[in-house]
DNA sequence: ATAAACCCTAAAGTCTGCTATAGAGTCAAG
DNA sequence: CTTGACTCTATAGCAGACTTTAGGGTTTAT
């Protein structure tokens, strides 16, 4: 018997339009849990969990589609063999992994530039560690086929 | 004195197409070093090395203007104060590390439900931690606005 | 009890990031 | 010296992810 929210709220606490719940929800993303009698939309706290993932992931470069097929090991668990899920982990595991390993060398990058940077009004070309962004080394290894 | 590539070749390297290749030079991310007389694109290491870098800055979520902006520290440091850069890349190591943390929590998740598996044929609601995806306390803290 | 604020659907429009098409020139191999 | 693979520009088209518009109900605060 917790709070529900409409849509107005959802939105505001989880800072995105109404309009994208409402396409979320065309899209098969994110359903409200119930709807009153005029059609109201009533969003449960899971609702917004699952929002807040749906965000998360989206942030990270995953399109729509995928995350929807990652919710869906949750919501119809029944409907997949353990197999499925087993060789489907298996791979998204990996392409996370290479992500996490991509944003790390990216931050190594910045922060060099971070740290060589005076930070005064001068031009930037005194910092010579500009580079770094540049360094053959960086990205050269696992340069994998995007998986799209 | 080192080898120019043709647009065809560089795109069979970098696994893009040609046409994408073109697009991101009309987009200002990437222009090929030289061009013959009859207007043949060559792309040095150099540029090769700039692809890679708006490729993995793409995976992981980066707007194609955000990689340019990023690119442009490094290609205009002139134009840049220093104070600029500290700011710019300040802002960008703190989004980095958010998504950073994402993904790992996404992984942890992926992960456990990977683990409790069995991997058989049989239905997967088998797999009691298929909830993992959904645990309240992942992705909970931290609903940074979106950067967009 | 009425106006402001909020919600609804349906459909069209927008922006990003490509992808395809048309028409033509270039280049390497036989 | 021609044929087939490759390249060029310019333009149109397309998929994904929203956003806006139009027209109309619902709630709530005064």
């Amino acid at each position: 018997m917790t709070k529900l929210l409409k849509i107005g709220e959802l939105a505001k606490l989880s800072q995105v339009s109404v309009e994208t719940l409402r396409f979320y929800e065309t899209q098969g993303l994110l359903s409200p849990k119930t709807r009153s009698d005029s059609g109201y939309r009533f969003y449960s706290v899971d609702d917004q969990q699952r929002l807040q993932f749906i965000l998360h992931a989206k942030k990270v470069g995953f399109a729509l589609q995928e995350i929807k097929r990652l919710l869906s090991l949750k919501t119809d668990s029944s409907q997949h063999t353990c197999e499925e899920v087993k060789n489907y982990t298996g791979v998204k595991i990996r392409e996370v992994e290479a992500k996490i390993h991509d944003l790390q060398t990216m931050k190594q990058a910045l922060d060099s530039l971070h740290q060589a940077c005076c930070g005064g009004k001068e031009s930037a070309d005194h910092c010579t560690i500009l580079n770094s962004l540049g360094d053959p080394e960086l990205f050269s290894r696992h340069s994998s086929a995007n998986a799209h």
